[in-house]
DNA sequence: CGTGCGCTTGACTTTTTTCAATAAAGGTGG
DNA sequence: CCACCTTTATTGAAAAAAGTCAAGCGCACG
């Protein structure tokens, strides 16, 4: 096990976050990993505090240990879209460490959470030496593409109930196939990933319900009751009325 | 100079394609540059021709040699969405070769072009001891990002106009800040690139002109007449009547 | 010289947002 | 434990933005 050892007044305490649990490094050899961790500083974001705001510099990136935070552009007057949800052993802000520009969007702790800070130069030291990592590094940044790529097709290719109806399969699919799921994030927030305002998330909610494809089931659950009906909204073949 | 040597029945033929001119590969030292060179198959695609579609599974990536291209995606309907258009120099197609999944879009010649295959495997396996590439290799992928974080902005936070105004500002600022614009796609690409409709796309270039704030200058050049107009649509603050 | 494709314009429909009001839920301090 | 306050969710009515359908124009290309 490779522990993060947090400079702090008890000597004796080690953190126990453990490298091997974040995926990133999980190609790495052990003896190696502690070369990660020990370049790693932890910090803690209670619920609705800053990590970092789009232009500031990137002097590092991040991985969540615990907790979830959100990645999100602001419109001028004030809309957000998240583009991002990140839970523990996720890695985040990592783009500006490569291409040297600037955050391009901002994050924040959406719980009280613990993060990882990676200091940039430090890190590109050691990825150099450590293909492994790098090929990490990139099956990360290349499947934040691929989200990216659903997320714009979403965006411009669907309407509202169609985001929603392909939001439940995901997450129907990602826990393994069951009907009930839970919504871990509010459904403002839930709004904002899909790109629309929460009004118009609980109407079509309403709409579905009332078309019997899911029933809602208390507050942060949903049932699918019909699954070729949500599919059909999904793709476009059924619409709501 | 190193130049791809492709197998052709005249084995004296050599090929001009030059992997200097291809950013990706500059940081390389010239020795190792002939090692890419010699895993690059070249195929030349006319117009319309599709060089690889959504589903796919990716066992290589592209550069372009020469010509242009368009990364999209297509709704059920047919409406498309174009991701990138990408010329001479650029890599495309590069994230399955790390991600290990399918091509998440479609790519197709806009005109004729010349486009390099980098095999996957021969390829993983030389970037893995050129830790330079590596890092290449991340920068684009995190520029990649970066863009994709401003389409999003632009699709979901800002109405047809303001990404009209910033389309047109952004090209000013990579052609040295000229007020005369070339839009050197159909108008109907742009139109998919902003991920509107060409009627929308139309009747909103006819409200800018009536206003003032551009002035449409043959069939496919711009002049900027009010540059703060421009800024004020892009960013929010001005609307179109 | 016609044909086709890209572009434009008008009229209409649909989708989504906005504004406003209300209701429900959650946390805090007395 | 309850009253109070803040946040979150829902609903209605109206406005705005964008898309669809249909028709017509013009230019390039065969």
């Amino acid at each position: 096990m490779t522990y993060i050892n947090k400079k702090c007044y008890f000597p004796c305490m080690t953190l126990k976050i453990d490298l091997c649990a974040i995926p990133l490094f999980q190609g790495l050899e052990p003896q190696y990993r502690a070369l990660f961790a020990d370049i790693a500083i932890e910090r803690e974001f209670g619920r609705g505090r800053t990590i970092f705001s789009e232009g500031d510099p990137g002097t590092g990136f991040y991985v969540v240990a615990s907790g979830r935070i959100k990645i999100f552009k602001l419109s001028s007057d004030g809309k957000e879209q998240i583009l991002h949800i990140f839970g523990p052993g996720e890695p985040f802000g990592e783009a500006p460490v490569f291409s040297g520009k600037k955050f391009p969007a901002n994050a924040e702790a959406i719980e009280k959470s613990r993060i990882l800070y990676f200091p940039r130069d430090r890190f590109v030291d050691l990825v150099q030496n450590h293909p492994a990592l790098a090929l990490s590094i990139m099956a990360v940044l290349s499947e934040r593409l691929h989200r990216f790529t659903d997320l714009v097709e979403q965006l411009s290719l669907k309407e509202v109930p169609g985001r929603l109806a392909a939001y439940f399969l995901y997450l129907s699919e990602h826990s393994g196939g069951q009907d009930t799921l839970d919504l871990d994030i509010s459904k403002s927030q839930l709004a904002s990933v899909l790109g629309t305002v929460p009004e118009t998330f609980s109407r079509i909610l309403g709409k579905m319900s009332k078309e019997g494809v899911i029933s809602t089931d208390g507050k942060r659950s949903i049932r699918i009751m019909d699954r070729t009906g949500l599919e059909e909204l999904a793709d476009g073949t059924r619409r709501l009325s």
